[in-house]
DNA sequence: AAATTAGGTTTATAATATAAACCGGTTTAT
DNA sequence: ATAAACCGGTTTATATTATAAACCTAATTT
């Protein structure tokens, strides 16, 4: 009937992060902080969840000489997206 | 850019009880419970809160001997439903 | 009449989200 | 050249939330 909702993904933060990383080849820190209007905080603990889970990849380096960390999604964050935007559709009545 | 997810319904089983609500006329305890498949506990808490938002409401009696309390979702819930789905799309790419 | 079941509600606990405080370094102003 | 402010984050404390366990009252079954 109601398909389950990955937990992970069904917060409002971690769902915008995902969201942008889905629609781009890579964001950083600060691209992700003004896109969803979080606090640095926030951003950085759900990051750091979704990096555990494995669905995304997080890249330290430098800008000059200010760091600079670019994320992406991995193939594993791809799929657990669509699967929760599929779960969704279960709870919504979204045709298809 | 991502527009605001109301927390009152962006919970799965809120979520849930909201979706089988919006699609019937009417729907008791007891259905509700074997739809979503959630602890009764759960449910009665979960409900009170759409209640108290004015989101749902309630009318206790009788089936028989035995209690029997039916829900309907009200024009309020409505309209808080498909404002939801509606910003839920800004995270999704779901065409429209 | 004792035990079980039904339909819930209340309460305790665990998990979660969020911001505040902090930190190492860099840039700017004095 | 030193202090103050700023940048990119991380850590930690707190508040909120979700969830199940325990409970309650009445009805049914044994």
């Amino acid at each position: 009937m109601f398909k389950y909702l990955n937990p992970l993904l069904h917060s409002e933060l971690r769902l915008g992060i995902m969201s942008i990383l889905i629609s781009v080849e890579e964001a950083d820190f600060v691209f992700i902080r003004e896109r969803t209007g979080a606090t640095a905080g926030n951003i950085s603990v759900q990051i750091e969840k979704l990096s555990e889970a494995g669905y995304i990849e997080v890249e330290k380096g430098f800008a000059g000489k200010r760091t600079r960390t670019v994320y992406r999604i991995t193939e594993k964050g791809v799929g657990a997206f669509e699967e929760y935007v599929d779960a969704l559709k279960s709870y919504l009545n979204i045709n298809q």
